[in-house]
DNA sequence: GTGGTCTAGACCACG
DNA sequence: GTGGTCTAGACCACC
């Protein structure tokens, strides 16, 4: 469980725990019953404060993702594989159609658009392979 | 000039008046010289706070689309319609990239990514044939 | 919008203030789109911290039961009465029917169940008389 | 000696034992000089913590109900009966005062809590004539 | 002015 | 050890 948290990225901090924990989940990177890393060491671990985490933990169980076990932590609950699963493509789908619709309404062709996303994969899969190297 | 403002959009309302302003100068809706509506108007149409106008559009003045002419108003920079023909793409590029970066930081797959672009150009045709009839 | 705050009560401050709020509309005492106290209101009025009544408010936002306004202030939704009225009721029964629960397995006939209700609401009865003398 | 344990009940898991132990003795189902099952024993059968049983006891203990008999374990005391049946009603009606208090606090009708109980009731009633068939 | 986020540090109940 | 709550005070973006 390692995170890679920006502070300086737009996306509130603990938001970004709270989404990379849901990926995790959806990646099989955390199992069902497994424990989340304690409140303590996740923040010293991501280099943020403890209340931000607690923070973050509260979201997911609200969101039902983990449930907490009096004075043992919190754990993975049995319906988060699939809730992550689904919210993983949710997130990235209403994003995504936020920016269609602007460029929609603004007359972009949709040729231009198909155009645009091939050239940011292009751009992202070379990143990860150089990452990778 | 009509704008369409989503103030539960996460962009900023500011910020949503000057990419439409800049899109409409792109498109030719809004031509070289012409005004802008008043800060006074262009807030009651929008449904908008007037201060949140007169912020637009210092932010469009200092990217040197609008200039202040004494007395009358705002009008569209001679220069304008150039500089927002050339970022016309980067701002809707810019934000594809980084829903895909995100995409990509999480293992989903390129093909999921084209048949969500997809699916959304899909939706959003629908629409616009929609409120064409 | 006056708030009775008993931080040595067992039930956190937070939690009181989700619940008043929620009476308060149940009982039409907060309108539809009325705006709630401001959060640094709130603090003062009901002497706690800022933080405290910020969280209440997100918890109420997360219930649908309010609203943020960009710059404005937080509005109690159109759907925040009908909600509160269903969950008034709730939150009583939730915590009657673990009262009762308890009692049954217990082997406490029903009867003398019927009795301490009815000795708790006389209890009560006079004591709220006499706060109104 | 079967112990009904709600971990997401509110009422700390120690509690619960506690309140359970003392019904036990006042509906005599456990006898005086009789011995508690051993803290480990205890503590399988209700999959629960060794530490939270102890914490438990050592809680009996302190109210006069058990006591320690060097060697052999745990044993209910003589007082203990009478003690457990004077407050078997109290510990219900304490918890129920709590609940009441809440709704006269914000308005409920006291017809409308006499409703809600005996709701309740009924609902307690026709599980246990499921569970006893 | 508004809400939203974050840090720092304290105290508590529970296991 | 765990999570949960609270305070205090700071900074930010937005209206």
């Amino acid at each position: 469980m390692i995170l890679h948290i920006d502070p300086s990225n737009g996306i509130p901090i603990y938001e970004q725990i709270v989404r990379q924990v849901k990926f995790a989940i959806a990646n099989g990177a955390l199992q069902v019953a497994e424990h989340v890393p304690s409140v303590r060491d996740m923040a010293r671990i991501s280099a943020v404060n403890p209340n931000t985490v607690v923070r973050a933990y509260r979201e997911l169980q609200n969101d039902g993702i983990l449930k907490s076990i009096r004075g043992t932590g919190l754990a993975v609950t049995a319906e988060a594989p699939t809730l992550c699963r689904r919210i993983r493509l949710e997130m990235i789908q209403q994003r995504l159609r936020s920016v269609i619709e602007e460029a929609a309404q603004n007359q972009v062709d949709w040729d231009e658009i198909r155009q645009l996303v091939e050239r940011e994969i292009q751009h992202q899969s070379e990143r990860s392979r150089e990452s990778k190297s």
